[in-house]
DNA sequence: TTTGAAACTGTGCACGGGCACAGAAAAATT
DNA sequence: AATTTTTCTGTGCCCGTGCACAGTTTCAAA
């Protein structure tokens, strides 16, 4: 009884308070719509406001109306800073990318992914990452294992093998957690699929032909060459081969003939050596060479050593190897996938979905930059300008 | 006394509720350090701990050690969401652009501008626009005006003249405003000059150079050509035209040589023509064109007339009439200097300073993009991606 | 010593929204 | 009509930070 007593002199306390406040209300008029707001419009209180804003139901039929009415009337947005504080919840994002021990492509989309997390710590959200060996299976399979016993709220991932990576979404869907694909597309249709981002590889595949060709003369030949094991089971590498190929079928002007070349172990120096050095004994005329992955920077000794460095070299990706050559103008052109915006928007698009209750456009092309010698600067500086953004 | 009275019963009740969390305190080991935190490590209330992260004074020596101590021992990060909440306040950003009535171009920036105010609308920050008149410089005093009297938190401008432009941030340090510059850059060295975000004119002429002179054959002639009243009160052009200067000079593998050409009044149809007629008759070898200007747009349909639809053409901006001469595959490279991002990171950086209280990077420099027919759909949809930015 | 100003410190409401819980009203059952 | 059950509604604490204000301590001057 006592401490009763005690707390209506606290509650009487607090509302002498509160009636001292209610001046400022009638001062807030073109402020921004509150939840209590809507539920003097709808002389309602913010609870019951509340429950028709979150569907929890247990609400009348005529103040579900009225609390509508308000709504639209006054086009209530709600506070997302205020929300995010109130729900004090941590978001657990989980992401399921190859490592970078053989392919530092893979670092990019992570740098992009933790310039995001840093913006968004404050909402809770939180990011582990789950590597797994590139071309391992079972070691995807184990790590997606991991992720599906961590009871994660999203799961970000770059299913590079096909059938293990339907799989692992199958799981996904059957604990209902959402999942952003980034980098590889695969053909999904559940509710739990929210977005794919990556490049357009085919049409990577012609920009290339078109930027080769500007440099060309008639008559000339250019390569398509493909520095990776396993061509024919990797979907984006043949892509960018059609759109390459397809580029010269549709501009016969100047009469370009492809020579289509492939070699699986760059690690093998001499072999490669020896293959490229017969590629242009057949073939003297070539004069352009459009690597199909970010390993241009593999062969590009052996093309001064071969005596054939006026070739032009289109390949792929920022990465530093690729980089310093194209530092030398050696390298002519590279085209930049944005791997960095990739995990960036990935994330941002998980948390758009998760606290913001937007709904990601399903496919996202990032854009295929061009980037030569004279403006490379800028697109390796431009990493920096994304934790600028809040 | 009787209020007194209450007023203790309140306290001891109060407590009674902190007493009850405390369990909870135990239980966030490996949640986000809060000001409590330290506070309670240092062993003195949270306002003592506020006084000293706001630096607002009256704080003892030992006490000011002792929690400083704790912030680095526990590495206290603010939360910026709990704070912008707290704040309740409204940042006022004015924007001091030309209006897009003569150059479409000017449209862009307050895309994107508009675009960073929507993701920032929860934490108060607002924008108004004060367009003036493309050239002319009364016009622009004027509405500089209405902004110093309009008691802002910020200023963006685009100082497109330089008198007038540096009278008027002057008065902004008079008046205390921080300032930030896109665009146009000016040379200030005063404490409320935040950042200058733009394009780099000179390094846009080189990348130009080298598109062109990638498709040139040896001892072709390429055209840097002005669009432009004023060109030599306009640092824009001058640098374009030096960096494209540059680097012929650099390069004369294929000894290209440049025809420099300047027409004034583009809405001159007939003149133009004629000035356009006589310079391939004067120079019948040039085989490539650089506009320095977004009004490339403007001689295309004439370049057809004279059966000189081979000729390679670049120039400036992805604005609606340029692209579709480059969808017609007519115009060869758009150089975009990006500006939708301009008017967004400027944005951007205003609420990071104001807000965050982070300090900008002086000189910002966006990237040139290299827009061909074959990759422009991803740069137009680029702008989407801005909004899905928190 | 007393007084009073100055320096310092602690407490609690506010920001807007989420949600638990206590009540009230309505409906269903005895 | 009295009761239980169900449906509905309002209140107030909580999230972490900012800040006003009340309160305490220190220290010099009277």
């Amino acid at each position: 009884m006592l401490l009763l007593s005690r707390c209506y002199v606290f509650l009487f306390f607090s509302e002498t308070l509160i009636s001292h406040t209610k001046d400022q209300y009638l001062s807030r008029m073109n402020s921004r719509i509150r939840i209590i707001d809507i539920a003097k419009k709808a002389g309602v209180s913010k609870g019951t406001v509340d429950r028709v804003l979150h569907k929890r139901g247990n609400v009348s039929p005529i103040a579900k109306e009225k609390i509508k009415a308000a709504m639209e009337e006054l086009d209530y947005q709600p506070n997302v800073i205020a929300s995010a504080l109130a729900y004090n919840r941590r978001w657990r994002i989980a992401a399921l990318l190859p490592n970078h021990k053989n392919d530092p492509f893979w670092l990019q989309p992570k740098i992009g992914m933790e310039k995001a997390i840093r913006s968004l710590r404050d909402y809770g959200v939180s990011l582990e990452q789950f590597d797994f060996r590139d071309g391992d299976e079972v070691h995807f399979q184990e790590q997606g294992k991991k992720i599906l016993a961590g009871e994660f709220d999203a799961v970000l991932v770059a299913p590079i093998f096909s059938t293990e990576g339907h799989e692992f979404l199958n799981q996904c869907c059957e604990l209902k957690i959402p999942y952003l694909l980034i980098n590889t597309f695969l053909e999904r249709d559940d509710p739990f699929f929210l977005s794919y981002i990556g490049q357009d590889s085919y049409q990577s595949g012609v920009l290339a032909a078109k930027l080769l060709d500007f440099g060309m003369s008639p008559g000339e030949k250019v390569m398509v060459l493909h520095l990776e094991a396993d061509v024919y089971n990797s979907m984006h590498l043949l892509e960018k081969e059609r759109g390459f190929k397809d580029f010269f079928e549709k501009h016969q002007q100047k009469n370009i003939h492809i020579v289509k070349a492939a070699y699986e172990n760059i690690f093998d120096k001499k072999g490669l050596r020896s293959f490229l050095k017969q590629q242009f004994v057949d073939h003297p005329n070539i004069k352009g060479v459009f690597v199909t992955t970010s390993k241009l920077f593999h062969i590009m000794d052996l093309m001064s050593e071969l005596g054939l460095e006026e070739i032009k070299m289109v390949g792929f990706d920022l990465i530093e190897e690729n980089l310093d050559y194209l530092k030398q103008d050696k390298i002519n052109f590279l085209i930049n996938q944005n791997p960095v915006k990739q995990g960036f928007l990935g994330v941002m698009n998980i948390f758009n979905h998760l606290i913001l209750k937007k709904e990601p456009t399903k496919k996202q092309y990032l854009p295929l930059d061009v980037v030569m010698l004279e403006n490379m600067q800028y697109y390796i500086e431009k990493e920096e300008e994304l934790h600028l953004i809040i």
